[in-house]
DNA sequence: TAATAACATGTCAATACTTACATGTTATTA
DNA sequence: TAATAACATGTAAGTATTGACATGTTATTA
């Protein structure tokens, strides 16, 4: 599928950046609904350079360190606006450990199955707060058509997910604390 | 982290089950937060016997069709066991190609914009609906401490999810479409 | 009874992803 | 100024996952 791909393209489409930057942003708020690690990324960006859908310039930072300074091309923004502009069928649910812990969890010894639920909404609860921190730094809810909206709309989603969990995650708690 | 197995060594901590079968489970229900390919169960279900957590009897099914009835070893149901009863961290939020596509989606056409959101939601309300029918199978919600119990809370948290994205995709066209 | 769907088990090649290895520069701060 | 953190770019080995290939049996239904 090749949806790294997109993922670099689509940001080069913003704005000319080097590699290490594209993983400074894949560590941010990217973060909620896409990760790499930079041993993909510079191989990535390699096979685009063969391809034709990136070019870069070596820059000079300082005296000698040499960064490669990405560029979207005409091809590549062919591609990216074609993934962009299509459909796309929902993927298999993503895996998560915990939903499976929980699936086998009657093994458990009732105690310890709350403290598995306590201990995971502990940490959706944090990331929430985290996330709800970062929606107040918006000030107000950006224009439409800007990245920044869709950066808004994003963040909004990752909020959403987060409190659907914590909710649920409670409802469990109580289910298997009553009466 | 070889989850693969322990989801495995789970459905077989259970009951005793066929590779043919687990592939089903695993196509059932528990594709609400695990898939698994039956290419990757058959060498993984080897590797299991090998390591001494599975063993299986050879079944004759009609006349002459053989099938593997695993069960699990005590080896295994301990190797189970100490995982099911651990705290794990929350993994790096799983990768979901519809919100990177949104992402950059300020540079489309606002109408485009708001066809592929309706278009998402259509899935996902689909998804809902048929979740929501699975859960009126249950009738009423089962015994704690039954392997029912913890089948129901993990449809809860599927539905809860559901109805948390059909939720956001809402909002973000109203966004879309305001004033 | 012939076709089809479901049962049943595997391998192989390719892709995707992670972790560790490997190296060197530049800016900050103690 | 010495240490440290951040900048910067890569490779290699191993794990995880998918999709295609490969084969044959049994039950259902038209």
């Amino acid at each position: 599928m090749r949806i790294l791909k997109y993922a670099l393209l689509g940001m080069l489409n913003k704005q000319d950046m080097t590699g290490y930057e594209l993983m400074k942003l894949f560590e941010g708020a990217l973060s909620e609904f896409w990760s790499v690690k930079h041993s993909q990324i510079y191989p990535e960006l390699k096979r685009l350079t063969e391809e034709g859908m990136v070019t870069y310039t070596v820059e000079i930072s300082g005296s000698v360190l040499e960064k490669k300074l990405y560029s979207i091309t005409e091809l590549g923004r062919q591609d990216f606006m074609k993934w962009l502009g299509q459909t796309h069928k929902m993927k298999a649910t993503p895996k998560e450990e915990f939903r499976l812990q929980l699936f086998y969890s009657s093994a458990l010894a009732p105690e310890r199955q709350v403290y598995i639920l306590e201990n995971q909404l502990k940490q959706h609860n944090a990331r929430l707060e985290h996330l709800k921190k970062n929606q107040s730094e918006f000030g107000e809810v950006p224009k439409r058509g800007t990245y920044e909206f869709s950066d808004y709309l994003v963040l909004l989603g990752a909020i959403r997910r987060e409190e659907a969990t914590c909710n649920w995650l409670k409802e469990c708690i109580d289910m298997c604390k009553e009466d």
